[in-house]
DNA sequence: TAGATTGTTAATCGATTAACAATC
DNA sequence: TAGATTGTTAATCGATTAACAATC
């Protein structure tokens, strides 16, 4: 008999990012210890739903105490791999890009913007919030050359699964989009989106 | 017997705006027609599921041909109240807000920055983007004055929770909010969020 | 000990999908 | 008509929650 992999459900995966969010404001405040019922409060989430998630990676509190913050913080940092720092390759230095670029709590969680990519010959060259802009016909190069893994996309509709194909054909594994597109990739790569307007639109439902 | 109310799934309404999206491109691309197949192929979901979708709301398909483009689009525009024109309240001027105020693809979408907010006394008064920023104190008589239904929060996330309970007493119900924190509103308020960290501490889970 | 809270099983709830009749 | 595709029912799949023993 083989061993039976239980895979954790992406959804499960989800919410360890706003526990380890949480987490860190409690530590803020001096906090030691938590409970899933207030932790779950602060979220709007189940106290069962987050005894449920953790207990997929194993027992980190303690009957009648709850969680050791410090400790189960230090746990999800792991899970996630957000104890480490990701360097990140950015594509598209328009007015988004820019924005981006300047958002200094990307680096401060560990996403740091490594290399930042454009087509136009009028900023391919030039600095932009201290980092050169380099050629997008440099994609493969760099990206391979530095093992970049995770990478963010700011260019217009017309150009994102273009520049999809060559940052996964570069070795990409995670790509958070801001083109308002559905990108096509293989399964080993994660995709994640950033939409407001779709999130306006599906609040606008509920308006009258 | 008192009527059946068959509520409409959340997620279900999350998807329609992903559907009007695609359709507005395939407008674009000047097609009449499409099946729920294409439609699904294009959008990574299955052509049953987006049946399922729309019947939750009419039957605007025709066996064998499918959905006439234009029609489907102007149905979905309706429910979504996406064919009007939603005045947004911004609060918080700082880098991102900036950034909010320049990208013009709201209003395009019809949720046009209709009046800017700020505590900061250096920002207030100064105009940024064609919009004079406001007292934040005013929040109340200006949202209420002009019927403001939606709102984007860009302050720090110290303060996110004070602006949404302010904007929510002046009438808000929908909130799209770009602090790392999770707003506590009445059932009746929408909220959205905005996380690029945590969705890329969610995609860092896969990478190692 | 008594009270609090965890971790987990089983039940419930809800969402997706398979199957197919209807029909353009 | 034959082929394509919709709309819908029933089955399946997966996620949440109720209940509770274990234990700090």
């Amino acid at each position: 008999m083989t061993s039976t992999i239980k895979a954790i459900p992406d959804i499960v995966i989800g919410r360890l990012p706003l526990y380890l969010r949480a987490l860190a404001y409690m530590i803020e405040e001096n906090r030691e210890f938590v409970s899933s019922q207030e932790l779950g409060d602060r979220l709007g989430i189940s106290s069962v739903q987050i005894r449920k998630d953790l207990s997929y990676f194993g027992e980190f509190g303690k009957q009648g105490t709850g969680y050791e913050i410090q400790f189960l913080r230090q746990q999800l940092r792991q899970i996630l791999h957000a104890d480490k720092v990701w360097e990140i390759a950015l594509v598209g230095a328009g007015d988004l890009g820019h924005a981006l670029i300047r958002y200094e709590e990307f680096c401060e969680k560990g996403f740091c913007i490594a290399v930042v990519f454009d087509r136009d010959p009028q900023k391919i060259g030039r600095k932009m919030g201290g980092f050169e802009v380099f050629d997008a016909e440099s994609i493969p190069t760099i990206v391979k050359e530095r093992g970049i893994k995770v990478a963010i996309i700011a260019v217009p509709a017309s150009e994102a699964q273009a520049v999809s194909d060559i940052l996964v054909k570069a070795g990409v594994r995670a790509i958070l989009n801001y083109a308002p597109i559905t990108l096509s990739v293989p399964p080993k790569v994660q995709v994640q989106y950033i939409n407001p307007i779709i999130q306006l639109q599906h609040m606008a439902y509920y308006l009258d």
